[in-house]
DNA sequence: AATTTGCCCATGGCATCCCAAAGGGGGTTG
DNA sequence: CAACCCCCTTTGGGATGCCATGGGCAAATT
């Protein structure tokens, strides 16, 4: 359980991670409402936003193609192009040609407005079929935006994968491995 | 790699980079608007540029050739440019060489219009075989200039290699691994 | 003279901003 | 315990401004 250990560590120096689900409403104008726990999140992550100005972020629409769009605060985005300058050379190296092609060509940024929306260019709704809404995921240091009904039924997929037909006994015997 | 690392490490916070697709027209005249948010980087990354004046950038095609053209920022090319002349003695470095033959003999400094068009000459278009319309994509501290059918190709290549048949999980999990 | 090149203005569509109303949850008060 | 109120969040709509695009005109080039 090296994984788990170095995972739980790692999770524990985290002040804030993205957590949890919530549907919101998409409208007409392609508008969506950051749930406000995230909203706060990305904009005390966002060191180089002027006063006054919304906080940006960056939006994948790449690594779940069709699938979903992944949002990044803007320091942590820094971070990562970053990695992805300091280690430019390498060329031979898979991962960072994927950091590369997830956070600068299929990625875009964008800024929330007065009012914590998030505007969603057609072309992005096309890419993770969005329509009358969307459904958000915590993931830690990022989120994901559904399509709801694909939401469930990626979920279900997941659960069978993860948990299999293991009794529930088994889950919180898990959990408490992890937290000790 | 020592010179590519030093180029790539010189940039500057990373809190501008160009990101993003975005397809537009290629008019009668041959010319193209810029994205605006690449614009933006454009003009804040001219320190030569005169009041008034429109931004200046470099355009290479060289790089892949008979693919796309690939545009810098005037500081940018600024850089490359010393980095040549303060090792102009080592011929035998390849990288060095590759670095002059993209950036002075196929490349050419142009200068935007006042509504932040470019001029594509027939020349350049022939190089890229591009003709009524071009898709730009970021890709940090630089950006390309494709014909879009091309484009949709060559991404289909790329995602093929970068990801193969990996299921989607697995790229998530490759993100949670890159951001810790 | 004909074509190219650069600058200006006009337009339609889209994105952003401002203002306002509905909805929900928690706490308070009767 | 229930009803109420208040604040925060979400949602909606109107108006404004910016951006992509097209065309005209004049100067420069051939």
């Amino acid at each position: 359980m090296r994984v788990v250990h170095a995972l739980t560590s790692q999770i524990r120096s985290q002040t804030e991670a993205f957590r949890g689900e919530s549907r919101n409403k998409i409208d007409a104008k392609g508008r969506v409402s950051i749930p406000a726990e995230f909203r706060r999140i990305i904009e005390r992550n966002d060191d180089g936003r002027a006063d006054g100005a919304g906080a940006s972020l960056t939006i994948c629409y790449g690594p779940r193609s069709q699938e979903c769009l992944v949002g990044f605060t803007a320091n942590e985005t820094t971070k990562v192009d970053q990695i992805i300058l300091e280690n430019g050379g390498e060329f031979d190296n898979i991962d960072l040609r994927k950091l590369a092609y997830m956070f600068q060509r299929k990625a875009t940024r964008v800024q929330l407005d007065p009012n914590g929306r998030l505007h969603l260019t057609a072309t992005l709704r096309e890419e993770a079929r969005l329509e009358e809404a969307a459904t958000f995921a915590g993931m830690g240091k990022f989120f994901e935006i559904w399509n709801p009904e694909l939401y469930e039924r990626f979920k279900e997929r997941t659960e069978a994968g993860l948990f299999g037909d293991e009794p529930a006994f088994e889950h919180t015997e898990f959990l408490t491995k992890v937290t000790n």
